[in-house]
DNA sequence: TAGGTGACTAACG
DNA sequence: GCGTTAGCCACCT
């Protein structure tokens, strides 16, 4: 237990990357939908997706943290089985006013939030 | 210390 | 058009 951060709180202070994830998916606006590309984009890492799905799946047990509005570039909920139940991530989007049919989001491209273009 | 893993993406056959 | 392979980077065991 020294330089060991798997507090598990996983502060946004954790690193800049990890701090940089949280801070954009929590900037995510309520109805908009983003994908991990394009965060990890915005960081600065295009094939660094996989870490902003790691860091989302290390980090969804902060409450606070909107992971059900980033879905992969096909605007598939391909992470709805991470949170407990094959519909809650469906059933989070819908509440706020995303439409999901079969388990991808409708008008995607509509919905697409791009923290490039939002947040520059 | 080194290897494995992962809620992805893009390119190739 | 679909399946497979390779690349990415940081955390965990």
């Amino acid at each position: 237990m020294s330089a060991k951060k798997q507090e598990t709180t996983y502060s946004p202070a954790t690193n800049d990357f990890f701090g940089n994830v949280y801070d954009v998916v929590r900037l995510i606006p309520k109805g908009r939908v983003t994908s991990y590309g394009a965060i990890a984009a915005y960081l600065g890492s295009k094939r660094g997706a996989r870490m902003v799905g790691w860091a989302l799946g290390n980090g969804y047990t902060q409450n606070d943290l909107p992971a059900h509005r980033v879905v992969n570039r096909n605007g598939l909920l391909s992470a709805k089985l991470q949170f407990g139940t094959p519909t809650a991530m469906q059933e989070k989007l819908e509440s706020e006013g995303v439409q999901v049919k079969d388990d991808k989001v409708q008008d995607w491209h509509n919905k697409f939030w791009d923290p490039e273009k939002e947040l520059s």
